[in-house]
DNA sequence: TATTGTTATACTCTATAACTATA
DNA sequence: TATAGTTATAGAGTATAACAATA
């Protein structure tokens, strides 16, 4: 699952507060734990993330991939897998033939609930390290950065090249 | 520089605190702001961990690769974009004749003077955001995280299949 | 025999482009 | 003309393997 790759330390030996370090290892961690926790239901995060949406209300490929912060492409391999597993279907819309509603399935709900469970318990398990009312303002405070300083990505520095015909 | 995948709502509509979506999402976004800002004087996030480290003490690619937390191949092309920007040099090591110290140059120096100054910067913003008393709880919590239960990555659920045979 | 640094390359991930079928 | 979903594939990132020089 990779590196943290140089946001080891944007600020060494020199006692400033490294937020970039701690936001990237803590959430760098964080994932690896919860990956690694619902591989025992069988599922990805972003299955989990899709399964959960989808029993919400009907919604499409598109909707769920919005929903998830996927592209289009992704959602299809990821909905593949679904299917595959037998946790959800594709069915055609009833008002647009051109787009498919992802229902969950009876299986597939049974799973979502206990992925849920999965979920929570790892967010309880990292909090519960912490004070009670540390935590609460750890949670205060970073629903204020990401609604606030750190809410849109800042442009892409890493803009792809323009892409070259393919044929 | 990507999405963020499935972490978008591991909570949805329930009001759980969502740790995971919070923490890369500001992860996520701060990491966007910091390659913007970097890109100002012309580095990478990676350049700029080399250069800093470089300065503290002599130290070898292998030495820096581990501090960056970066695969040896990584360092050798971060180190070939500081020379070609003449920010630093490979030179022998006096003691071991297969290592190479990674020198800063004069220009190096003025530019990792200006990079501190520019990753402190936008810490600065980012935390500047948020009330003093909740900004301090803040790095205090993360730092507990990261030193207790967020500590190391988890077993890694993504494990590479067994490599083919190059020849 | 092990390690440093290098090159080459395989693997994964993601996004772009192009396509089909609808709207 | 535009959009939902699909397929194919380009491009970037990263890690593995193999190698040369040296320990």
């Amino acid at each position: 699952m990779g590196r943290l790759d140089g946001m080891t330390a944007m600020a060494p030996a020199r006692n400033e507060p490294d937020l970039s370090f701690l936001l990237d290892h803590t959430s760098h961690v964080l994932r690896t734990q919860m990956s690694a926790a619902l591989a025992e239901v069988g599922l990805t995060v972003r299955m989990h993330c899709v399964l959960v949406h989808a029993l919400e209300e009907e919604r499409t490929q598109i909707q769920l991939a919005e929903l998830g912060d996927m592209d289009k492409t992704t959602m299809v391999v990821t909905v593949d897998a679904l299917e595959k597993s037998g946790l959800a279907e594709r069915r055609p819309s009833a008002t647009d033939r051109r787009a498919r509603i992802i229902a969950v399935t009876e299986e597939g709900a049974r799973v979502a609930a206990r992925s849920q469970e999965i979920v929570d318990r790892v967010h309880r398990e990292a909090l519960g390290a912490l004070p009670k009312q540390e935590r609460e303002v750890l949670l205060r405070a970073l629903n204020r950065l990401a609604e606030g300083h750190l809410a849109v990505p800042s442009a892409d520095g890493t803009a792809r090249r323009a892409r070259q015909q393919v044929k």
